[in-house]
DNA sequence: CTTATCTTGGACTAGTCGTTCCAAGATGGG
DNA sequence: CCCATCTTGGAACGACTAGTCCAAGATAAG
């Protein structure tokens, strides 16, 4: 009998992951997101509720589409350091060059946005770390088991090196650091991880 | 002749730090510094400028007071390693402890902030990240010096790797992150710079 | 085609934003 | 004390904020 909806919600949500991925969600208003969504105010708070859902829903989004599949990637590669390297190489690229380059990453970002004080979203931004952390784990162990790494090693310190890595990876190319400079930095702390004596320094 | 200030600007740019740093400025108002400061709109502008000006303001004078005298520290720290580990050490305490628990850095926020694109306050982050890389290389030289590093390592990719480590502490602190897991991130990049041939594992 | 139900556009609210302005107040040299 | 000069409190500005509301429009089952 109702009426249903005149547009897809999920191409509009695509849309505001971008808006506050490149802006930030904290200085973007509702008038800018009808604006660049053509929806009405109405639709807009019927579908998602208001501001602080819209953006939870956004960044759960960005997680789904745009992060998991990555950490899933390099948690089922199993060639150790090399599959976290390319991680790493991907992550630079995409923050340095292309379409998105200097917006950083939404999670990171969110992290000094008023809505980390929001319960569900510090939630979210919980168990993303714990996921960044698990999957850079996975590659580790790969790493151990092909014996690309320092014995003495301590894989879940390791994990969260990444992790932390990551982020900074993030927040400097968002302030437009050079992507020579992340690279160079990343590339200490494999080289720092790898196995001494069975790998010749670059 | 004229009449003076009847209050101590730079006591009033100490107050707008803590209330930027904390809140972010972003998201924090000329009316919330009013009440803060005690100050009313007319002194505020005629000694500070704008919002922007004073953002600025109290960036540099973060700089100057919170981050200026930690890198001399470190940079003329002649012990190596501990050093670095010293300055990390600190560095989670300070984030995750005491009076400005869980604020994160007000350098790191800026770099999520909407003043990123303002050409002065991009190159205020710039010259820190700089600072900071210059500090973390004369460790990591001093190090050397002292045959606590791994012989092939490269120093300049080794203090950005130690730059992009301490904004991602810097982050994850203002999320709530917990200070083992970011000690135990810091200590995994310190164990592989370390020369492997006269360091024992802890 | 009717009708119940949902969606939509757009006007509207109450509040906040950064900023400006000016009269009143304070200051200290002459 | 006088007065030029700066500072101060507070009102006011237009633009924006998130969010609400309702009449008009669209839909599809009966």
């Amino acid at each position: 009998m109702p009426d249903v909806k005149h547009f897809d919600p999920d191409l509009v949500l695509e849309q505001v992951v971008r808006l506050f991925w490149e802006r930030g969600a904290d200085v973007t208003g509702i008038a800018q997101v009808v604006e660049a969504t053509g929806l009405s105010r109405s639709s807009l708070y019927a579908t998602f509720g208001g501001k602080e859902q819209l953006q939870a829903a956004a960044l759960r989004r960005y997680l789904q589409r745009r992060s998991r599949p990555v950490l899933e990637a390099l948690a089922a590669d199993e060639s150790g350091l090399p599959a976290v390297a390319a991680f790493f190489e991907r992550l630079v690229a995409a923050r340095c060059t292309g379409e998105h380059a200097r917006w950083g990453c939404l999670v990171t970002n969110t992290h000094t946005s008023a809505a980390r004080e929001v319960a569900e979203i510090r939630q979210v931004l919980d168990a993303h770390h714990a996921a960044l952390c698990a999957a850079m784990h996975a590659a580790l162990q790969a790493a151990r088991e092909r014996g690309q790494l320092r014995p003495a090693m301590d894989l879940e310190a390791g994990a969260q090196t990444l992790a932390l890595l990551a982020y900074g990876v993030n927040l400097r190319s968002r302030a437009g650091a050079e992507a020579a400079e992340l690279t160079a930095g990343v590339r200490a702390v494999l080289d720092g991880f790898s196995d001494p004596t069975t790998t010749e320094e670059r």
